[in-house]
DNA sequence: GTCTATATCCCGATAGAC
DNA sequence: GTCTATCGGGATATAGAC
């Protein structure tokens, strides 16, 4: 059969598409050339060229098979058992541990992605797409919880979304740079009032204490 | 006189940094030579090497003339005649405003360094203690205005400052790969929800209306 | 201190054998 | 489709004249 052929270039283009995600996350995306992605896949340089014709068309092929929607992800997989500031807390924590491998690499390739974007338009349009997806999916998530806890949140669902994943991905940055400024209380205290989580009775439903800092001391 | 050459040394370590710190904000540190700095400053690439010994050391040379206070001058720069509100989307709205040439830059600029420092130690270590500087400076300003106005702030003056700038910092990143998602009066309503700002009676004192989208068209 | 010239290296991409 | 070999270009950094 001509399947072991067809197998062959589509388990090198996968390997390729696996070494570049690795390789790119934590050297940076221009620090990488296309030996070394090739190399760490097994393979040669002409092998990449063969598939993709250049490194932008890997990098292009890679954004085509990934899923922004860690935020997205995270919130979908929020357990219902918790209370609500418990849930909020598990979305950040899982957001913000850089002990987990994709999660730790999560914030560096999305800035990496989103300096590329900024100064070339292929990638911004790609990134677009995938962002826009990303966004309608937390609005719903986000949605459908606010009116289960029933917080009354700063926004509109889409607004929402927007405001939250705006505040998430400040926080991580400035939690990479310098981890004591954000303990997981404080985002935890951001969020909740983006979400409009009541806070102000002293023994709320909510599962949060309206003044000290006391949950997840990581 | 000896003068005239001091002068002159003086006079290319300025116009050095000056060249670097326009080319890598609009290309990218990575992207730009040594000799297109030193072209841009009128002299060659020898007189970089002289002044600052490899690339790396005009980097660091430039970090440390710079101030990141881009936050902290524009809480310092709030008027104080506007209303509470109006006040607020003044800061975004000078923030986010990719027409000036300084503020536009501001985002692509500050991703670049975070970047770098997330794989460079020595980075990593200028940026810090920038951005604690900073920090200290916006956590004042925002302690006495949340005061002044009466507002009831989520967090302390550190953390709240930290939790403004996140957002600030997101919604900048947002609005730079898709504007549309993040109108003025979003982002007005994110910050004012985090600073406590009263927006719940109909004609409070804020200036700022409780349900529609009205100010600052852009 | 500054310039010119150059050493040294590495990258992206192509050509051609298999 | 994949490999080997190589071209052409551009980068950092150094050497030495002035």
């Amino acid at each position: 059969m001509a399947r072991t052929q067809q197998e062959r270039k589509a388990e090198t283009r996968a390997r390729l598409l696996a070494a570049a995600a690795d390789l790119f996350a934590d050297q940076g995306i221009d620090a990488v050339s296309v030996d070394a992605v090739a190399e760490a896949a097994g393979r040669t340089s002409g092998a990449v060229y063969a598939h993709f014709g250049s490194k932008q068309g890997l990098l292009l092929a890679l954004l085509d098979s990934w899923k922004d929607s860690v935020l997205a992800v995270l919130l979908a997989e929020v357990a219902v058992s918790d209370s609500p500031a418990g849930q909020l807390a598990a979305v950040w924590s899982n957001l913000s541990d850089t002990s987990d491998e994709a999660s730790g690499r999560w914030p560096v390739l999305e800035q990496e992605l989103w300096l590329r974007a900024a100064r070339d338009p292929e990638v911004a349009d790609v990134l677009r797409v995938r962002n826009a997806e990303a966004l309608r999916f937390s609005a719903r998530q986000l949605d459908g919880w606010t009116s289960a806890v029933g917080a009354r949140p700063t926004a509109a669902p889409d607004g929402l979304a927007v405001l939250v994943k705006a505040l998430l991905t400040g926080l991580a940055l400035q939690k990479r740079l310098t981890p004591e400024t954000v303990p997981d209380d404080l985002a935890l205290r951001g969020i909740v009032a983006l979400v409009g989580l009541p806070t102000d009775t002293a023994d709320s439903p909510t599962g949060m204490s309206p003044v000290s800092t006391d949950r997840t001391t990581d």
